[in-house]
DNA sequence: ACCATTTATTTGCGCTTGCAACTATTTATA
DNA sequence: TATAAATAGTTGCAAGCGCAAATAAATGGT
């Protein structure tokens, strides 16, 4: 393989796009939902989790975000009311997260604002057969790269909703 | 086109790719050549460039950084001796930045590293056919939603070295 | 029952970032 | 040529992050 062959290439090309991407998503959702895109993130993550909730440490992993970082960004997002901060019963080390009426609210605006930003940076440039061959691709990178729960959240969480976005 | 088709999956999958393929290739560089990712994109991108030389304001643009962290990022290269920074004589404003012998080391050694990385997280898993396709398939997407700016210094900037980063 | 160990989460600290304000230098205008 | 406006770059500030240390709660061995 030399150095400059097409996959180094698209490699280049895939950086340039998913820091343009990032941008223009987070600017979007910032103005138009009043969420960053890490912030909406979290909101999805717990949402869609098993019973609407998780523990901090499952969270953090799912956003692939420090345990401490998630720490702070869920008291953020508690002090603007949208997630709750329960601790567990059975388990007094554990605090379960789960999202408010306001929290639910706010993920649905940001999830119609956050569809349509997908398409104007990504989706709607693609056709329904390349979006395969990308997801086909990606998936067989992050078999190799990824962990057991990385792989297993992503395939678990396919569902109907914009979809979730790891930094 | 439906919220949950193919393309969305796409792009959910594109993000974790990217974060943990950042993630290694972050560590890998720091691990084996001292120099972190963002550091490396500084320093390939001035090694790249006409004349081996920027100015502040340009290579803030080309890695997409703002103006005050690349100001902050400079300085700290300069601290470590990696780079030079001479005030521009025909305009007093201007200040260039240019890599200084150690940087050039510096440079390849990590270039070494980056190279066999990328292949690591990313090229080897793609057939030559692939990664054509995924180029073709970016570069749209970068024609749409980049800057004039953007398109033009990725295309120019092809060359045999392991490729520039942006965030 | 008691104390050491392990586990879940939060805090202290230092680092990097972006925005807005500031400084320094050049260019345009009268 | 004096002075206003524009331009390049750097700083003050507040925010977010990760690491390592601290706290709090559960578990295991005796």
């Amino acid at each position: 393989m030399t150095k400059s062959d097409s996959r180094q290439v698209a490699w280049r090309l895939f950086l340039t796009v998913h820091a343009l991407a990032y941008r223009k998503i987070d600017d979007g959702l910032v103005a138009q939902s009043c969420v960053s895109f890490d912030d909406y993130d979290v909101l999805l993550t717990v949402h869609e989790a098993d019973g609407q909730t998780l523990r901090m440490s499952e969270l953090a992993e799912a956003v692939l975000l420090s345990n401490s970082g998630m720490s702070r960004r869920v008291a953020r997002l508690v002090e603007r009311q949208l997630l709750h901060r329960e601790q567990c019963p059975q388990d007094g080390r554990v605090f379960k997260v789960r999202l408010s009426d306001t929290g639910v609210t706010a993920l649905n605006t940001a999830w119609n604002t956050y569809g349509r930003l997908i398409g104007d940076v990504f989706a709607d440039h693609l056709s329904e057969t390349e979006g395969t061959m990308l997801g086909g691709i990606f998936q067989r990178i992050l078999d190799q790269i990824g962990t057991e729960k990385h792989r297993n959240l992503l395939s678990a969480g396919v569902t109907d909703a914009p979809q979730r976005v790891q930094s």
